[in-house]
DNA sequence: TAACACTATGTAATAATATAACATTTTTAA
DNA sequence: TTAAAAATGTTATATTATTACATAGTGTTA
């Protein structure tokens, strides 16, 4: 069974907002999107943002400094996360596909190191745009 | 064969400081470091660092926003990276697994999409500091 | 070698991303 | 019911990165 996380005032509005787009967004895209509704400073959105990450409904687009919502159900995996990268049009979907995170969470290093944690971003065309 | 790329003078100054720190730099710490030597504008560094990334001979570190030399004699992975980072000490390494890089080059997901560049990070303990 | 394209440099200003420090309030759990 | 933990609010500032514009060097090729 999951922890359930009982989301603050600030950190529900800020997910809402990234839930429902359909594209990762910028922390201060994000400010200037509930300013309306009283989040008025940067700190307020990191913090809310770093927590949400914490406990994994969102994830961060290192390769972007954005922010979009996981998109497992489960949300078990904000420890491994995969992303697939469209260097055109900027689409970004996570993906789930269990061979690759069985692959990569057990993965051992020439060294014999275990990784309790990993994130991996690949780019390319999606298929819309290869088809231009 | 490879094409050879003849490093300009910041390009260079840039490249050695980087290829001889044991950790990765960050723009601004490359900055202070090259200042003495008549790169004066973040402007300067970040070009340089733009173009080694490019032609490989560096790599960007996303989740720390710093550059670490190209471990790899060849250099032909650049778009093809891998790092294993100490969640404690902060050590980076490149990891040049002959195995993983073609797993993930030859990697699939489920729409068929292929990807033609990724980059991923492990984070965990180094053995120096798992033993502590 | 003149003309051209291309790459690199220099400089100032500013944009974009993120955190420090401090005071207060709300929530949770013992 | 009170003490600890989490969240909030606010100001200021640190850090990371780019825009815009002017100039200089390098390599090709006509």
């Amino acid at each position: 069974m999951e922890k359930q996380h009982n989301l603050s005032k600030n950190q529900k509005i800020i997910f809402d907002l990234i839930d429902k787009s359909p594209e990762p967004l910028k922390a201060y895209s994000i400010l200037f999107n509930v300013q309306k509704k009283g989040i008025n400073a940067p700190l307020q959105v990191y913090r809310a943002l770093d927590k949400l990450v914490e406990i994994g409904k969102i994830h961060k687009i290192e390769s972007r400094n954005a922010f979009i919502a996981c998109q497992n159900s489960s949300c078990q995996i904000s420890k491994a996360t995969a992303f697939s990268i469209c260097e055109s049009c900027e689409k970004v979907s996570e993906i789930n596909n269990s061979k690759l995170s069985k692959y990569l969470s057990n993965f051992e290093d020439d060294s014999g190191m275990r990784y309790n944690k990993y994130n991996l971003e690949f780019f390319g065309l999606c298929k819309k745009c290869k088809s231009k």
